[in-house]
RNA sequence: GGUGGGGUGGCCGAGUGGCUAAUGGCAGCAGACUGUAAAUCUGCCGGGCUCUGCCCUACGUAGGUUCGAAUCCUACCCCCACCA
């Protein structure tokens, strides 16, 4: 295997890193962190990237340190434009900890010779008293080498509060503090944080005499320009209450053909060389989209385990196949009820009811007036019949199977109603 | 602190008394074409309803003038530029 940094040049994660990394890496394996917000009980795609780095990097041999910001999410980090941050409780800080660490199982170990670490940042921040802290890192630092800052200049115009442009001695602070207690001696993060990493490697050259490195990843924006992470319903989440499977399955299956390569780069552990050969399937039948298959599938089964997966898969087989509704089971039915909003309802109450009310309760309309306005534009089907008149109401013919209909907003949008007697 | 400019729908940005729920662009949703792509074209796009129509809410905030205001007046709040 190669090591870390040549691995992660490789697969397009360096953005940047410090002159020395690379010779460190050829020396051996190394202890490195990568700090994480706690202000979710989950993690969502967009954190992989640097969850895939620290996976990496154990795989290589190295020791990861995943960090909960918990202390320096109490003052805010002016790098990006984030706003202000909500304070949070120390219960619930250390709920959302344990969620994020379940998830975190599924990419990193947590046991063996190199098991992965969990710390929080409070720990060691909230413990300093001011004056030790302007005499042992304050001291280190010019206010001249602050004011490079990307982070800080880009501020100096709308205006940055002290305690913002301090924030990168707290997080200088984390890695000095980690390479003390842990050894640790590489610092991860998007490529808006080479400032605040940057000012840790200096702070632990200063005081220690000793480099530390730091390496950054791209920042990853989709080929239609639109943010990377985000689906129509926000955030794309690990947690499958947040994000059910099938959405999430569906999130990667629906990846831009042009972020392809890269997506299997970023988020899977499959070889080059394997991405090279399902990339060069694509390529001969595009339409087969078997980059977009194994994308999805590699991912839902990492998070969501290989039973769901499969779930999952011959759910939107059925949604997508083709496959003639009126002669599905009533099990295909009942197999799509876990994938997809389902609507339950007494028979009776079903049998005559406006589709536009069935729209409203089924959640695909926000409103009667938005479910007539779909309906005049094509943007319903009912068994997938496209809904033509706004007053059809809903008989006997159109349950199938035994009391279901499929109810769909455009291709992608589904739910189910179930009549029952 | 002084002077000037400005705050319009998710965002950008027109509009300076009635024809304005407000031109245009972006984003979003849907349709056609496709591969559950991309690009392109088309429709919708403040909200609700008993929907060829009706009713709410809306142009920083609060008042006022007027038959009628995003547009005029007053006060207040906020933002920006230049000067100090």
């Amino acid at each position: 295997m190669p090591d870390l940094f040549t691995l992660l040049n490789e697969r397009g994660f360096v953005h940047d890193a410090t002159p020395g990394l690379p010779d460190r890496l050829r020396q051996g394996p190394i202890t490195g962190y990568v700090g994480f917000d706690p202000t979710a009980d989950s993690l969502h795609v967009g954190n992989l990237v640097p969850v895939m780095g620290l996976a990496w990097l154990q795989r290589t041999g190295g020791t990861p340190i995943v960090v909960i910001g918990a202390g320096t999410g109490m003052v805010g980090d002016p790098s990006g434009k984030r706003g202000e941050r909500p304070i949070l409780s120390v219960e619930r800080i250390d709920a959302n900890a344990q969620a994020i660490r379940a998830q975190l199982e599924r990419f990193l170990s947590f046991e063996g010779a190199n098991a992965a670490r969990m710390r929080n940042n409070a720990d060691w921040l909230r413990p300093i008293r001011l004056l030790d802290f302007l005499r042992d890192i304050g001291k280190h630092f010019t206010i001249s080498y602050m004011l490079q800052k990307e982070s800080v200049k880009s501020r100096m115009e709308t205006g940055i509060s002290f305690t913002e442009f301090s924030y990168m001695l707290t997080q200088a602070y984390d890695f000095w503090h980690l390479f003390l207690t842990d050894n640790c001696e590489l610092q991860m993060g998007g490529s808006d944080q080479w400032g605040n990493i940057t000012a840790g490697t200096e702070l632990i050259g200063r005081r220690e005499g000793k480099s530390a490195h730091a390496l950054v990843f791209p920042l990853i924006t989709t080929a239609s320009g639109t943010k990377f992470g985000k689906s129509e319903d926000g955030n794309v989440w690990l947690d499958p209450k947040k994000t059910s499977p099938y959405k999430f399955y569906q999130f990667w299956l629906n990846t831009d053909d042009r972020d392809l390569e890269r997506s299997l780069k970023f988020f899977t552990f499959l070889s080059l060389e394997e991405i090279r050969r399902v990339m060069d399937q694509q390529a001969g039948d595009p339409g087969q989209r078997a980059a977009h298959r194994l994308l999805a599938e590699e991912l839902t089964s990492r998070v969501h385990g290989a039973e769901t997966t499969k779930r999952v898969v011959a759910a939107s087989r059925l949604l997508f196949g083709g496959q003639d509704l009126r002669a599905a089971e009533a099990t295909v039915f009942q197999t799509l009820a876990d994938e997809i909003p389902t609507l339950r309802m007494a028979r009776a109450e079903v049998k005559g009811l406006p589709v536009i009310d069935l729209l409203v309760k089924a959640g695909l309309a926000s409103s009667k007036s938005d479910a007539r306005r779909g309906i005049q534009g094509k943007g319903f089907s009912l068994n997938a019949e496209p809904v033509s008149d706004v007053d059809r109401l809903l008989s006997e013919a159109d349950l199938l199977a035994g009391g279901h209909a499929m109810l769909q907003k455009g291709k992608k949008n589904y739910a189910l109603l179930v009549a029952e007697s």
